[in-house]
DNA sequence: CGCGAGACCTGATAGC
DNA sequence: TGCTATCAGGTCTCGC
């Protein structure tokens, strides 16, 4: 499930490893990521380029070319770009293979294929994310950004913060912890929230991926993972990756049990005491009484202020 | 247009 | 042990 800050972590990887790269030899080995896009375009547009920016866009990686052409990427649901040497053996879920001009090789890997894989013009990029929501740490982002586009909106806020519309980058696993953080339940009306909780949402939202991307993602099942193939070292506070209705997982802010539900066929996680349905527009999460921080009850899942820097 | 459900796809896991 | 059914989710498409 890479989201915001497992694309970024990528995009850092990448910076500081291919800038100023030649793509000497582009492969594609499947098209189903492409989209619809002409196969022979990815080859065409981005063989010989040099490679001189990495960006991120939501959770799109971009790999821009002094060609003026830009290899897009959506890592999907079980999308990786790994770093190999020539001679590694080729992976089983192999789309594409970019050789480098000092023969090694970033390749993308994915298993179910959710994913992306486009070679633009920056003409076809603006196109591309036009309806595409603001960045989290973009200077757009901010309390009344969420006010103007939740106003009105009478579907669940969680469903708005994964609709990529409103803001770019979050999936299931940011929009759980951003709302937890924020004290708001995922099925609130996007339009009901007070001008306070709309702060909380917004400071649970930035805090959320930047707790993430200081810990290199999310990985659960070894399915996400950097460059180098590793994993990430963030442990989500309420999102649950397999949820067992058999067992009870507290919340790490208050100790009482996690509730589970469905919103469009996708599961949430949430703290029914930490995350009432009734409005609470007070500036900061209220901590049900005696709910301190419990640690043990935490478990083996650290929280971010337990994590050395 | 807003909203929600279904499709796409494979691997991990639960249950028999 | 090995088979089958189920679940997971990002985004697109479709129907209401």
């Amino acid at each position: 499930m890479p989201e915001l800050p497992e694309v970024e972590t990528l995009r850092q990887d990448l910076a500081g490893v291919v800038l100023g790269a030649r793509l000497e030899r582009v492969e594609l080995f499947q098209t189903r990521m492409l989209r619809g896009q002409d196969p022979t375009a990815i080859p065409e547009r981005l063989s010989g380029g040099l490679i001189h920016s990495i960006g991120r866009r939501g959770k799109y990686l971009l790999m821009h070319t002094d060609r003026g052409t830009t290899l897009l990427i959506h890592r999907g649901m079980s999308g990786n770009v790994l770093l190999r040497d020539q001679g590694d053996p080729i992976e089983r879920h192999l789309h594409l293979l970019l050789e480098l001009d000092d023969g090694r090789q970033l390749r993308v890997v994915d298993p179910r294929g959710f994913g992306e894989i486009k070679a633009l013009t920056d003409q076809e990029l603006t196109i591309k994310f036009a309806t595409l929501g603001v960045e989290p740490f973009g200077p757009e982002f901010c309390p009344g950004h969420l006010r103007e586009r939740l106003a009105g909106r009478r579907a669940p806020v969680k469903m708005l913060l994964m609709g990529q519309q409103i803001v770019a980058g979050l999936g299931n696993i940011y929009s759980d912890e951003s709302l937890w953080m924020a004290g708001i339940h995922p099925k609130r009306e996007g339009g009901s929230l007070g001008p306070h909780e709309l702060s909380r949402l917004h400071e649970g939202v930035v805090s959320s991926l930047q707790d993430a991307i200081i810990h290199r993602g999310t990985t659960f099942d070894g399915a996400v993972l950097d460059l180098y193939g590793q994993p990430g070292g963030h442990h989500p506070q309420v999102f649950q990756p397999r949820h067992d209705p058999k067992q009870t997982y507290p919340c790490a802010r208050c100790g009482s049990a996690l509730q589970r539900l469905r919103l469009s066929n996708r599961g949430s996680t949430f703290c029914s005491k930490c995350q009432p349905m009734k409005k609470t527009d007070s500036r900061r999460v209220a901590r049900p009484l005696g709910g301190r921080a419990d640690r043990r009850a935490a478990g083996p899942r650290a929280t971010s202020q337990t994590v050395a820097l």
